[in-house]
DNA sequence: GTAGGGTTAG
């Protein structure tokens, strides 16, 4: 809960066991072909043996085969059952069972496939083990064909249908299913009911209830916890008094459901009341009071426990990192009587969120010395500290070690590294690892195509736009924001302005303020300023410091002092220390001349106690900066500009630093010149020639001076041949990009 | 010693 705010949403899904469980089965893409392209093989070298004719189920010789097969099952050791059940004299249809059952439990979906095709006969139990496997891995159409194909049916195989209907959110179909027959068991009725509120759709699922014949506890938490975290505490509350019998999970829920929406009193109330507490509501209550900062409170319960867990600790661990009080979550951190990988996780995100890189990838190294693996959480985790670094030395090296661990082509991981990459300014390898990705979701489509987007690779992001149609992803909003900047980025002003205005007819997404603020980044660059500030007064809601930091951007570009001086009013009365704004709004004196008006601001910042304006000097770069873009493709010294940075390339490299600096040039079509030379005025220098500078270590290593005199002076003499270098920076949660300009020798 | 349901926290 408490890291929701500081990771993607689709990290912190992962965080949860149960996603991260799901996730192995669903990820590993058991396709029918593949099925029986598998490891799986039963030996057999030993002949078999005559076979009996009659099955002895109480065999001493055979039980003892099955009980062993049974632990190696259960410990994950599948080839010791393997081995022990090619060594059975025989095997009896319960073997033939446990294996497959063993198999499904250990998600070897295809293995347990393969002995399901290879049994001699089957059961129901064989039928619906091999039914449920699927249902895990949320394979409704493999789970379909079983199901069909059953020669008897029993409340188990219906359940399992329903199940896997219900789990991948076909609730339509798994509603069709439950009106086939009437005979359903309680269990199915919670499956649906459990469907309908996992949806929110909990008029549905109250409907389901209250035409339930039998209830049990899970019913009724089921409905109860729906309405909790739904925010409905009233109807939630009347269930709960009505609730014949209550468990941990009915009262947890109610506790939940107040923390949640911040009554803290109510919940703390329902919390004192509770008989028989467990460390799990304690935790639920605490991360309560740590969303809502009463850290004192949180403290005080943490305290009064008897019986803490290691998710008590990482709750405290999380709310001093998120409330900024990193060093108590450190304490906290090496307090700990014992740690988990989440732990881990936790202090790493706190430090990263926190600001203090270095010490989160200090951290990671810590952490596996200390012989913590790296599952998929924490390896999303890294990355998503290595991309927020912008390191990609250290982003490659976590590479290696996913790569290690096989997880490279699963979708989480694989999305965290295109993320990383993307950051790290190295589109081509973030595209080699798209490519990896075996069953891409949305967010791999959207990731790539924002990165396109942000390092100005509009026509690619447009491209990917398509094909992401083609393979039958709907695009969604955040699509619908990499389209729009990538239209922004690479001047098409009017085909951006189609999608803003067919989004809607097309693909049913309502525009909302980020859309509206590229609309208005892209009106605007294109030097439709009027049109872009009657979009902005037009918006459905209030524009906030984004919108007016695009007409700020805009204005700079043009040269609209009115128009930026307003704007950057705006930003500073909703953010005071947004520095990027500063540095526009002085950038646009700079360009006009003004200098009384640099001094001012200038003054000002120093100030409000801005001395430096970290993220826009080379010497103090360190984290902001994820592209530097210079000049653009017809700068009349481009040329030299690249020639430079070549020697500068490869003056680096002969210090031994790796792939330093990249120079990325873009194929552009001649008639695509054509609209951008029409597009800019001579004035601007947008991005085109694109220079990527991996921001880490080469900063880094600036900083420590360990770079030579040369090098140093070939990066000043860029910069004043560029005339000013474009620093993109975004603020990725929202996948929109501001811009703030550094004036040439400009090292504040 | 074989197959099916709800759940919190990080």
């Amino acid at each position: 809960m408490v890291l929701k705010n500081l990771i993607p949403y689709y990290m912190i899904s992962s965080i949860t066991t149960k996603f991260d469980h799901a996730l192995q089965t669903i990820r590993g893409n058991h396709n029918l072909r593949q099925l029986h392209d598998c490891s799986f093989q039963v030996q057999h070298a030993r002949p078999t043996p005559p076979k009996p004719q009659i099955i002895i189920d109480r065999d001493p010789h055979i039980v003892q085969y099955t009980k062993s097969i049974s632990t190696h099952m259960r410990n994950g050791h599948c080839h010791l059952a393997l081995r022990l059940f090619n060594d059975m004299p025989y095997r009896n249809l319960f073997s033939w069972n446990l294996m497959l059952a063993g198999y499904v439990k250990n998600r070897r979906l295809a293995d347990a496939r393969n002995l399901f095709d290879l049994m001699p006969q089957r059961d129901v139990v064989s039928w619906n083990t091999m039914l449920s496997g699927y249902v895990r891995s949320g394979c409704v159409d493999e789970a379909k064909l079983v199901f069909y194909n059953m020669p008897h049916k029993d409340s188990i195989s219906w359940n399992g249908l329903l199940a896997v209907y219900v789990q991948n959110g076909r609730l339509e179909e798994a509603r069709w299913l439950f009106e086939l027959k009437s005979d359903w068991k309680l269990i199915s009725w919670n499956c649906l009911m459990g469907g309908y509120v996992k949806r929110k759709m909990l008029g549905d699922a109250r409907h389901l209830f209250d035409r339930m014949p039998v209830r049990d506890v899970i019913s009724w938490n089921t409905m109860i916890s729906g309405y909790a975290q739904d925010g409905d505490l009233s109807q939630a509350r009347t269930l709960f008094e009505e609730s014949p019998v209550r468990d941990v999970f009915t009262w947890t829920s109610m506790v939940y459901g107040y923390a949640q929406n911040g009554m803290l009193d109510e919940a703390r109330r329902v919390f004192d009341e509770m008989p028989a507490k467990r460390e799990m509501t304690y935790n639920v209550m605490i991360a309560g009071y740590v969303q809502y900062k009463e850290m004192d409170m949180a403290r005080e319960l943490f305290e009064a426990m008897t019986c803490r867990n290691v998710g008590s600790w990482n709750i405290m661990i999380s709310g001093y990192g998120q409330n900024g009080n990193i060093a108590q979550a450190r304490k906290l951190f090496d307090m700990m009587p014992q740690r988990d990988c989440v732990s881990w996780a936790t202090i790493i995100a706190s430090y990263a969120q926190t600001g203090h890189l270095e010490e989160a990838m200090d951290m990671l190294v810590e952490m596996k010395r200390d012989g913590e693996s790296l599952n998929r959480s924490t390896f999303c985790c890294a990355l998503s500290t290595c991309a927020d670094m912008t390191s990609l030395v250290l982003g490659q090296q976590v590479h290696g070690q996913v790569v290690k661990t096989g997880y490279d082509n699963g979708c989480l991981v694989g999305n965290a590294l295109l993320e990383m990459y993307c950051k790290c300014g190295s589109i081509c390898e973030a595209y080699n690892v798209f490519e990896r990705i075996q069953q891409k979701d949305i967010i791999s489509w959207n990731t790539m195509l924002a990165g396109y987007a942000r390092h100005g690779f509009g026509r690619q992001a447009l491209l990917m736009f398509d094909s992401m149609k083609i393979s039958g992803f709907k695009p969604d909003e955040i699509t619908m924001v990499g389209v729009l900047s990538a239209c922004s980025h690479t001047g098409l002003t009017d085909r951006g302005t189609e999608y803003f205005y067919s989004m809607n007819k097309d693909y049913g997404i309502t525009p909302n303020s980020k859309h509206y603020n590229c609309m208005i980044d892209l009106l605007g660059r294109a030097g439709r300023l009027g049109e872009a500030y009657n979009l902005m007064r037009n918006m459905p809601f209030e524009p906030d410091a984004a919108t007016w930091g695009a007409l700020l951007g805009a204005s700079r570009i043009h040269g609209n002092t009115e128009l930026g001086e307003k704007a950057a009013e705006m930003v500073f009365s909703m953010e005071p220390h947004n520095t990027g704004m500063y540095v526009l709004l002085s950038n646009l004196y700079a360009a006009l001349g003004k200098w009384v008006d640099v001094g001012k601001l200038r003054l000002k910042m120093r100030q409000l106690g801005i001395q430096k304006i970290p993220g826009y000097s080379w010497v103090e770069v360190q984290n902001k900066i994820h592209t530097f873009t210079v000049g653009d493709c017809f700068h009349p010294e481009k040329d030299r500009i690249y020639a430079y940075i070549e020697e500068l390339d490869l003056k680096l490299k002969r210090e031994g630093h790796v792939s330093l600096v990249k120079l990325v040039l873009h194929d552009v079509e001649e008639e695509e010149k054509k609209q951008m030379l029409k597009y800019h005025s001579e004035k601007l220098a947008v991005a085109f020639g694109i220079l990527t500078i991996p921001a880490g270590r080469p900063i880094r290593v600036m900083k420590n001076l360990r770079v030579c005199e040369d090098c140093h002076n070939a990066i000043k003499h860029i910069s004043k041949l560029v005339g000013r270098l474009i620093i993109l920076r975004d603020s990725h949660r929202f996948h929109y990009f501001s811009e703030g300009i550094c004036s040439c020798g400009d090292y504040w």
